[in-house]
DNA sequence: TATTTTCGTGTAATCGATTACATGATTTCC
DNA sequence: GGAAATCATGTAATCGATTACACGAAAATA
């Protein structure tokens, strides 16, 4: 019952030989039609199931793709991967996770198993932004292993990539801020040796300058992306001789801790801080004071992602196409930063 | 460069055969120890990586586990795949994704393909109980291969299972919430084909009759999990002549579309109305009225599902061990339910 | 009818690693 | 010193499917 068939036992049940089977079953144009019915009926009735990996080692294709992310439990991360499965299903493909738990380490053993592992392309979310790790890309390159960064890009030459305007967003959400009557827009940025929170800074930094504000190098901050960390940064502005009245947060998470913080101190939001955050992450619209952010479509982010691989992974490697896709970010405003009443 | 290094290169350089290489590279004892140290010195110089794939063909194992979930996107799925994947990364398994999108011909689709792909053992949270789907489990049964559910699972002999006590979690919210002085407690359940909404509801059930209450058909609603449902369900309640005074939701979300219809219709939470949840979702502690809910502890309902595949998968396959663990849900008690002052 | 095409299938190599068995060289033991 | 044991390596089959090439039979052509 559990024996496994394969074409060889079709064959001799039906006095062929294996090449004849597998032929029939590849709709080889050369087959009798006869034959070819016959073959297919009697796979069918033997349960017949093709072994992919003699098919993968044969073909050199695993059908597998390789997804690496800093870690899969935020709802940013899991919707892209979401957004890749949902695309590459209809093609067979089937999708393998590793996450790097923001480890450079971890991130270079994902891709050498990766690689090992024969993946025919792999998407990711870079970790850090570091010269070490350069011989584990190499190696992916090396291979001739399509390689797209999503989100988290990095700087390397025939790798494409999928990402949302950074700058425009750090851009609408401090403009929209500034609109609301917001004078000293303090910002909670990340590891700026990332693209994404360099490009939000700047975007940021823009919109004040654009719309007459003096930028204030005391109210940039760094932080990770945790609660906690909002809450710190935010003790550490209201300390400054020049306080702010408004923070844009690199992170949804740094931004509730800082609404968290000011909430503990009796200030109000939105009359006396406005509060938007990057990401649109679900609590923030849970949240009865709902928070404004930045949505990064992490679903299309990931579909998109997937198509590029799909144009990438039939091309000859001697074409080395290097795509580059921006998604337009979309701001979604909330009570968190909504002075002016409907 | 990017030419694949084989032991048949290596043997080739060294004028030895690729099988004495394979035996210097797996640590044979019958290898001469000088012979071991030039093969291993040789395959690093020629950057040799081993071919997982003509390895998973000859040893029928592929090292890869499949996971098939709903969706991915939701912190409870996400959480389990992340506990899921660190354990199984010591181990070098990888961690290939499926979505259900709760459709039971998609669960069929993925087992099968699963199976197909030589997989060593799936995990997985069942979509729905039906009869139809019955021969998608039996083929991987037939195939020996590792199954194990978690969370959602299903009466199958020789499969083990992953689940949280339902029923104690059930029991658990609804006393706390007669504790808190509610005598009319509402019920939001799901599919009660599922175990997990079938116990729960029985825990709540019985933490009423336990306690002196009365049970009241009435007072239990179907929904899914969404806040539109919750919201919907909770307008029901409210048209009810005996109105409820608590709401036991199984869903954090339902719990939240609830807060929000009760609080439109400027009703008073935890004053009028108690309510709580299940999934302890991340919303229910950031939202300023913070949600009472049950923990199913996730991340460690993946790795325990991942040890209990560790388990099996060395066993021969004669001695079926099925195994059932069952974690303690825990009850976090927060604003929503807690008219007690401190 | 003789010859060339076409057709359908068989033969055997291939993908890369592992391993039972065979073999020759060396060592051990009486 | 010769038989037996031990050691290190080679030979070749195997995992299951694909496919270039070969080949005989039938069909088309002259």
């Amino acid at each position: 019952m559990s024996e496994k068939v394969t074409i060889y036992d079709i064959a001799e049940k039906l006095n062929i030989t294996a090449a004849t089977v597998s032929r029939a079953l590849n709709n080889n144009p050369k087959i009798k039609e006869a034959t070819r019915e016959l073959v297919i009926k009697t796979a069918a009735a033997m349960n017949y199931k093709q072994n992919k990996l003699a098919l993968a080692l044969k073909s050199g294709r695993s059908n597998n793709i390789g997804v690496i992310v800093p870690r899969i439990d935020s709802n940013f991360f899991a919707s892209v991967i979401r957004g890749i499965e949902e695309e590459l299903y209809p093609h067979g493909y089937q999708v393998i996770i590793c996450q790097t738990h923001e480890s450079i380490k971890r991130e270079n053993e994902n891709l050498h198993t990766l690689v090992d592992a024969q993946v025919d392309g792999i998407m990711m979310s870079v970790t850090g932004i570091s010269n070490e790790n350069d011989s584990a890309f190499r190696n992916v390159l090396e291979k001739n292993v399509p390689l797209i960064f999503f989100d988290r890009s990095k700087h390397i030459d025939g790798v494409s990539s999928v990402t949302i305007n950074d700058f425009k967003g750090g851009y609408l959400a401090t403009k929209h801020l500034i609109d609301e009557g917001c004078r000293h827009i303090a910002h909670l940025s990340g590891d700026q040796s990332l693209d994404i929170f360099k490009n939000r800074f700047l975007g940021y930094k823009q919109a004040l300058l654009d719309n007459g504000l003096t930028f204030n190098e005391e109210h940039v901050i760094h932080v990770k992306s945790s609660v906690e960390a909002g809450k710190e940064a935010t003790t550490a502005l209201l300390a400054l001789k020049t306080q702010p009245d408004a923070i844009f947060s690199s992170s949804d998470f740094a931004a509730l801790g800082a609404i968290q913080e000011l909430q503990a101190r009796n200030y109000s939001i939105p009359n006396d801080f406005c509060v938007a955050g990057f990401s649109n992450e679900p609590f923030t619209k849970f949240m009865e004071l709902s928070i404004t952010s930045v949505d990064q479509s992490p679903l299309e982010m990931g579909k998109m992602s997937a198509r590029v691989f799909l144009e990438q992974v039939d091309k000859t490697d001697t074409i080395k196409i290097e795509k580059k896709v921006v998604l337009a970010p979309e701001l979604h405003i909330r009570k968190s930063s909504t002075k002016t009443t409907f």
